[in-house]
Parts: structure tokens; sequence; C-alpha cells
DNA sequence: GTCTATACGAAGATAGAC
DNA sequence: GTCTATCTTCGTATAGAC
């Protein structure tokens, strides 16, 4: 069980913190220092770039994902659109923070990865040819439910959980 | 009719093209002059500063979401979900751009009028006391919605709106 | 209305001592 | 591992000539 030296953890949170309350692209390294009472320069010493530290907080939602599309086949959308909402519920901060923002995305080269994980979602929903109506539903359905974790991510995770997969199900059944 | 030098209307296109493309917040004022062929002192003869340049594309949308919700009033569900999906649609651009970037409304402390006008449009639709149940489902209507004018732009108007406008009422139904 | 020139600050990043 | 000091680049913004 590797360490990994916890002040590397600790600008990680504290990263994660500042992303959320005022975005990416709003937060520099010397405020991440600041918060954390360390200099800007000994960030580099735990991390090559600025890049590379927003990198390092995004790959586990980016893990997550890649392995959600990939290890699973069609059938049984219930269970689905569950355990999806499960995935983008425990990532729920980062999402805010770095997904909802797309000029991150640009910024670091993710936006073909982001479409791509949403055709496979769809596919995996709808079959390998939709129709553009049932992608249309299915736009309302994924993207509302991610819209209920980050605007109702106070409320009790199984209350939204419930009322979100109920109206993501409704909308792929019409 | 006052006509706003043609020069002022060309740069908020420019930067329109370039919010749209890359953000807002990684936009230039030498970006957006030097894809007008002027320099970039040339803009602060037209506005007094950048804020003031965002601040005026984000204007007729604002100024549009302000009408909705204020001339208003409760009833026929299916018609104020299609009115409000033209105005989305309407500034689709914007919302890409700008809307989706909660850092960029951060910045110019635009976060509290979106809230209100989300609350306002929640009223109109589910009344002055919802169920938490309720309001989850309307997040996934109207946020569904949004995803849709975003994510399906190039698609033909009627069709998205159909789909969309269906989706959102049938989610509102249950 | 648009230019050249420039002030000013803040950002990311590196060098080298401790 | 963290510091001080510094480099470089780029951002917004202003002054003043044309």
């Amino acid at each position: 069980m590797v360490k990994p030296s916890d002040t590397r953890t600790r600008i990680q949170a504290v990263a994660r913190e500042l992303f959320l309350e005022q975005g990416v692209q709003n937060t520099s390294l010397k405020q991440i220092s600041d918060r954390l009472g360390i200099t800007k320069p000994a960030l580099y010493y735990h991390f090559d770039s600025r890049d590379d530290l927003v990198r390092s907080i995004i790959q586990p939602l980016m893990d997550d994902l890649e392995a959600f599309v990939a290890g699973r086949e069609p059938g049984d959308v219930r269970r689905l659109l569950e355990d999806y909402f499960d995935l983008i519920w425990r990532h729920r901060e980062v999402i805010v923070a770095v997904l909802h923002t797309p000029a991150v995305l640009v910024e670091l080269n993710l936006m073909d990865r982001m479409w791509e994980w949403r055709k496979r979602l769809t596919t995996l929903l709808l079959g390998p040819t939709p129709t553009t109506v049932a992608q249309i539903h299915a736009t309302v359905a994924l993207g509302g439910m991610s819209d209920c974790v980050v605007e109702h991510a106070i409320l009790p995770f199984e209350e939204v959980k419930a009322a979100a997969v109920e109206a993501a199900l409704t909308v792929l059944a019409i």
C-alpha cells in the first residue's frame, strides 16, 4: 500500500473545494497554495503542471465512466439508470466543477471522450440505430438526471435517486 | 431608429463566435480584435470593459427570461413548455457559451438571478408549494429540454421541439 | 474611431538554497 | 519537501497622437 504523500492528497482536496466554489478557470495556483498555507512552487513538487493537477482530480470520474460503459451489455434499463445515477451522484462535486463547464473540457481535450461516452450510453439504452426522436428522449432522460445531481445535491440521496430514475424511465418508455 | 455603430455590432458577433468556440473565460480581447482586424484598444471605444462586452451579449437572453417569467400566469403547461423551448432555442448559442458555465455566472454575479428564474418557472409549473418529488421531476423536464437545445442544436427546430416538449410534458404528468 | 506605446498586475513555471 | 527569488507571458486597461 503506497502512501501518496499526504500533501499531494491535501492539495487535491483543497483544489476540489475551490473548483467547486468558483470554477476551475477562476482558480489560481496561488489561491490553492494560500489556502493550504504553503507556497506556489511547493505545488510543483507534487504536480508537473496546473493541467496535471486538474486532470488528477477528474481522473477518478473518467475511470468510473469508462468502466461503466465498457463492462455492460444492453438490457434492464431501470438497473442501468440506477447504476448510472449512483455513479454521477458519487462524483457530483467534480461534475459541477468540471463536467458542466465545456470550456474546461475543450482545454483538456476531453470533449471527444465525453461524446463517446454519451454515445455508448445511448446505444446501451436504445440499441445501435435509434430514431432521432428516441435520441432526444434519451437526452432528456440522461441530461435530466445529471441536472438533478447538480441541482438537488443537498437533498437525501435515496429521495433524489428514486424520483430522478422514475422520471428518466418514464421518458424512455414513451 | 438609432444605428448602433456598426463596429459595435460586429464586435459582439465575433465575441459570440469565439465564446461559443472556446468559452468566455478562454477568450481574450486580443483574439477578438485580431479576428476583426482591428487593435485591442479600439474595443474600448465601444465598450467600457471586458465585463461590459460580456454582459451586453448576455443581456438579450436575460431580458427575454425576465419578461417570460414576469408576464405569465399558471395554467396550460404544454403552452408554457413550448414557449420556454422557443426561448432557449432562440438563445442557444449564448446558453452554450455562458449559461452552462457556472463560473461565468459567478464572475458576473448572476447566480442569484438564475436561481430566481428557475424558482419562478417551477412555481408556474407546479404551484407555490410543490413536493420534493415534483420538484425533481421539474428539474428533469426543464433541465432535459435545456440539454436538448445544447446537444441537438444542429437538428431541425421543429423536430427537437416536438420530442423535447413531449418528454417534458410526460415527466410532469407522472 | 482607430492607432502606437505602455503601464500594471497576475498567471504559470523554473532555479537553486535550505 | 518547501522556501525565496525570479523569468516570462499574457491579460485588462489607459494615454495620447492621428
